[in-house]
DNA sequence: CTTGGAATGTCAACAACACTGACATAAAAT
DNA sequence: ATTTTATGTCAGTGTTGTTGACATTCCAAG
């Protein structure tokens, strides 16, 4: 007698209410511990997570414009804008404005601005380091779907052109 | 010739930089995701998400004390009393006085808080459920792994406590 | 029984970070 | 010439977090 279910005769079990609660819970957890050491260097620079944002998006997207950024964090540019203003007025992004059009502002880390991203996408990766090792390629595999399938349909779309690169 | 590396010859080429920073910008999505069901409802009832999160865990423990929230919410008695004076006055929680020590208060969701609470969880869950289904039940178990593993260690010893049924 | 300390609550002040709304400027697009 | 777009800025508001100080209650140890 074949099994009923989706994915072709798995069992269900692992879609009951109690496994979903312990994934949220997890989920929970587990994003304290992945902006925990980040918060601390960025508590010792008196910045906070939306500056760690900011700079980790200009550092992937060299030369990005203010509305490309604000559509990947999905913040007002008034919050962004607070934000970008102390990292420019502190020296750690330029921001040129563009050739083709003069309107837009291409945003760029300066050597202190690189310097401080590094120092933070270094702790947040070897904290992601340490957990990939101890989990093992099989479940990163696992851990990356689920994600994927977690987002929002349209943060989706920009997480996978983000994903295979594209400045 | 045997490869050489951690877990017997794997290959490491998930612990890539690379591969590390899609998995980091994976969880900032997905946590959007992951929160963007129950922020709504919330936004409808002029709460925020620590009431949710205080909802969430006194309905998983029925009469805990303040101080077992406390600890597993990670913020200080100013923070969390503000939460849950609303919500008492709100008629969604309960505080009562301990019987043995009676300087605890234990609390409790009342009719409306139940409501409430199954209202958020429900929401969050079928997002989750979603995604379980979409990726599969091995992709399941490895998101759970890493997230387990990238918690900090006193983080985890709670999660584990209260992830296999202790009230 | 008195005292020390733990658990809780409250007040005040402050900061980070989000929001809305309104307005200004410059430049591209029509 | 007018409209739209991209950006910046000012003002106000709300949630959530923080410290610090202080009061209350009450268990427990001396």
């Amino acid at each position: 007698m074949p099994e009923s279910g989706v994915g072709g005769g798995e069992n269900l079990l692992f879609l009951t209410d109690e496994q979903l609660r312990k994934g949220i819970e997890a989920m929970f957890f587990a994003y304290r511990g992945f902006t925990a050491d980040p918060d601390r260097i960025l508590a010792q620079h008196n910045y906070g997570r939306a500056h760690h944002r900011a700079l980790h998006f200009i550092n992937r997207s060299h030369g990005t414009t203010v509305n490309n950024l604000l559509s990947v964090l999905g913040v007002t540019k008034q919050s962004l804008n607070r934000v970008l203003r102390t990292l420019i007025e502190d020296g750690l992004v330029e921001s040129r404005v563009g050739r083709r059009d003069r309107r837009e502002r291409h945003l760029y880390l300066t050597e202190a601005g690189r310097a401080l991203e590094a120092e933070l996408s270094e702790a947040q990766r070897a904290r992601m380091r340490a957990a990939y090792r101890a989990a093992g390629p099989q479940a990163v595999a696992g851990f990356r779907q689920v994600l994927e399938a977690m987002m929002e349909d349209d943060i989706r779309q920009q997480y996978l052109q983000l994903r295979d690169g594209r400045p």
